[in-house]
RNA sequence: GUGAGUGUAGCUCAACGGUUAGAGCAUCGGACUGUGGAUCCGAAGGUUGGGGGUUCGAUUCCCCUCACUCACCCCA
């Protein structure tokens, strides 16, 4: 590292993280009202979990093998020696806390949801940052299908009352420990074999994870990878069983979706359904929600035998493509002339709020043209006006600015017209 | 981690290797001290991302670096 040594270092946000300014909040604040709306809806509930975790929760939770925690973890060690990680998903701490707070033995049902930032070591490009943010909800202990498609009604109807449009709904099974390992030597078996016939990229996948070659773009690989097995030949009764429901549930509610055998996803943990929603408006980041069944977690945690299914949205994402209304926001501008109506201003400007109206007070001497010229700068429904004459009567002035209408009185009947408008 | 493209004022962009790097929009002030949007005038704003090199001279050419953008890998 070498360190330049100018007196003035330019400060700036680390790389692949975000400012969000005040403007671009506003969306932000509409997607979570939103999501929490819907969630509840479905009587879900949110569960906060820190943002560092033992790194170990990820090795065991996320996979040892995944890319994830591979390559991708911010981890470090703290000065307790111990080595921690700011969390890169969000599912093995609901996972922890389920089993740390034994939750698994409340009336309530586990269903949970949670917004907030996740951490991954990656190369930025449109649509991923090494800060992003997810909306995430898991459900435990909910075997029947119905739990699947649910969900995924759930996501498409979050995604609906956001305006987000051209999306693809994609499902598959991933079959579970009894069925998957046949499949995945079946495929390395016929990758291995048609090997030759593959770009360097494929045989370098042919190796790793063959289920990866379907996704190629040279043509000739796509010709090869026609010929290979598909899982749904694999699947025990049991699986094919759960999946075919799958596909029923989801006819009932009328979602729209492709079955797309190859949907594998990154993480290793998945059994039985996957699921993902792409959107044909971003680049090539594609994905605006991920997720399935992970019936092994908690066990394999060394907690209660329960299944669980869950799926992560991003926020970055949605909101890249969401048609959101820009909130109505209307405010009072105090436009006072002089110390005193300044006092007499500021009790108004008070008792305004505390009956609901947002009102913006600068602290700054102006005349009544600069303080209408600023009203309008910064877009205030009404001004108020406060000066000499209006303090001997007792009554005062208020403009709407849209109309130019304006009208007089005692506060309480200013108060009554900016409810009434 | 690999590859490609781009870095000039807050924003969008100019400037053949040649004077003091310009314009529009935005900002602030004035014309205009009791009523906004318009117009006019003015001001402020830049080590041309940073460092090194070539040159009499670099925003311009070369190298390195950093950042951004896009793609690969992977994922939300």
């Amino acid at each position: 590292m070498t360190e330049d040594a100018s007196p003035k270092k330019e400060l700036a946000a680390v790389r692949g993280t975000k400012d969000i300014l005040p403007k671009e909040v506003e969306g932000w604040q509409a997607l979570e009202r939103l999501a929490r709306e819907t969630f509840e809806l479905y009587g879900y509930r949110e569960l906060r979990a820190p943002v560092i975790e033992a790194t170990e929760l990820f090795e065991k939770g996320t996979g040892r093998t995944s890319d994830i925690v591979t390559k991708e973890m911010y981890t470090f060690t703290d000065k307790g020696g111990r080595s921690l990680t700011l969390r890169p998903e969000y599912t093995p701490s609901v996972v922890r806390a389920i089993i740390e707070h034994r939750l698994d033995l409340e009336v309530e049902p586990l269903r949970y949801y949670y917004m907030g930032p996740m951490f991954r070591y990656d190369k930025p490009q449109k649509g991923r940052f090494r800060q992003f943010h997810q909306i995430d909800i898991e459900v435990f202990g909910e075997k029947d299908a119905a739990a699947d498609a649910e969900i995924i009604e759930m996501a498409d109807s979050l995604l609906r009352k956001l305006g987000v449009t051209g999306t693809e709904t994609l499902v598959n099974s991933v079959g579970c420990r009894e069925c998957r390992p046949a499949y995945s030597r079946a495929l390395r078996e016929a990758a291995g074999k048609r090997k030759s016939g593959l770009c360097p990229d494929c045989q370098r996948k042919a190796e790793t994870n063959p289920l990866r070659i379907f996704d190629c773009k040279v043509e000739a690989c796509r010709a090869v990878a026609r010929t290979f097995p598909l899982i749904q030949d694999f699947l025990c009764a049991e699986c094919r069983d759960h999946f075919g429901k799958l596909l029923v549930f989801l006819d009932i509610y009328k979602i729209p979706y492709r079955v797309e055998p190859r949907l594998v996803r990154g993480l290793d943990y998945y059994t039985k359904t996957t699921f993902e929603v792409v959107s044909s408006h971003l680049g090539a980041q594609n994905s605006l929600v991920g997720g399935g069944r992970y019936d092994d977690m908690m066990k394999d945690f060394g907690g209660p035998d329960i299944c669980a299914i869950g799926f992560a949205m991003g926020m970055e994402r949605v909101l890249s493509i969401a048609e959101l209304a820009p909130p109505k926001r209307k405010f009072l501008y105090l436009a006072y002339l002089g110390d005193e109506a300044k006092k007499a201003g500021l009790e108004m400007a008070r008792y305004f709020r505390a009956n609901g109206v947002e009102c913006l007070v600068e602290f700054k001497d102006r005349g009544m043209k600069a303080h209408f010229g600023r009203a309008n700068k910064l877009q205030a429904a009404w001004v108020l006006i406060v000066g000499g004459d209006e303090m001997k009567k007792g009554r005062f002035g208020l403009k709407e600015m849209a109309t130019g209408r304006q009208v007089e009185g005692a506060r309480e009947e200013l108060l009554a017209f900016l409810r009434e408008n």
